[in-house]
DNA sequence: TTACAAAATGTTATATTATAACAAAAAACT
DNA sequence: AGTTTTTTGTTATAATATAACATTTTGTAA
């Protein structure tokens, strides 16, 4: 399997990246854990290391406020600049929005100390339109 | 004690807020705890219901990506816009930014699926003066 | 001022999320 | 083949958070 940083993946890796790929919404690790131990898989180090290397790929992205994993479709995503993501506050669906804007938007702020962002994440709340009507 | 909402505090809301206040980062929730526990408080529940509550006020804001707790230091901020901080990816440190630009920037943003931002948090990460040097 | 309701607190137990530490196996390299 | 690096396996435990229920305190209004 071959990345689009270029690099083939382990087989846990592979396993791991497989689950959450399936899964339209963001997956939790101990569910992650559990669709792999039917795949041999037994304890939480063997998915959490998958998942710190596919996040470093830039492959997958966590979810900070849910504590949940969700793969990148965003192919112009990098992990040197940052994600978007539109999260609903009734289903807790998520999606990934391209960042063209936002990253021109971002890259001239500074913090009052004076530091620059580098990488950001952005979480924004609303209600879905599944759930609106 | 008088809120930026005009709420009285309780007395484990008190606690669990001067803690917070008196830390220039963000709190941990079982840090607090141990202070707390200086005052008589005993369990967990005790200080995650008072943060839930100074949350709500808007008067204290949890850090994502730390699991940690930071009280607001923004004024104009309240929970229906949303939130920015700059984080130093070396030493941890947060400071929380104004969010008159970049409110007027998501305003106008839409998710793919036609979901409108109500609020948002924004984490921008980068290297903070005092590591640079 | 008492009685009722609502809010806050106390308490125990347990669920959920994540990592440390070390051993063994597999793959890559020379 | 021998060495190093990467990946995997394994056990235990740390760190974060909530459920559920009992009690106390506070507010309210008859």
């Amino acid at each position: 399997m071959i990345t689009k940083k270029n690099k083939s993946l382990s087989k846990n890796e592979n396993l791991v990246f497989e689950v959450i790929k399936k899964s339209r919404k963001p997956s939790k690790a101990y569910t992650i854990l559990n669709e792999v131990q039917k795949k041999g898989l037994k304890a939480p180090p063997q998915v959490y290391r998958a998942l710190d290397k596919l996040i470093e790929l830039g492959l997958v992205h966590k979810i900070e406020s849910q504590n949940a994993y969700l793969n990148c479709k965003d192919v112009s995503c990098n992990k040197f600049s940052g994600t978007i993501f539109s999260i609903c506050n009734q289903c807790d669906d998520v999606s990934e929005m391209k960042n063209d804007n936002i990253k021109k938007f971002l890259s001239v702020i500074k913090s009052p100390s004076g530091q620059k962002c580098e990488t950001y994440k952005l979480e924004l709340y609303g209600t879905c339109q599944k759930c609106k009507s």
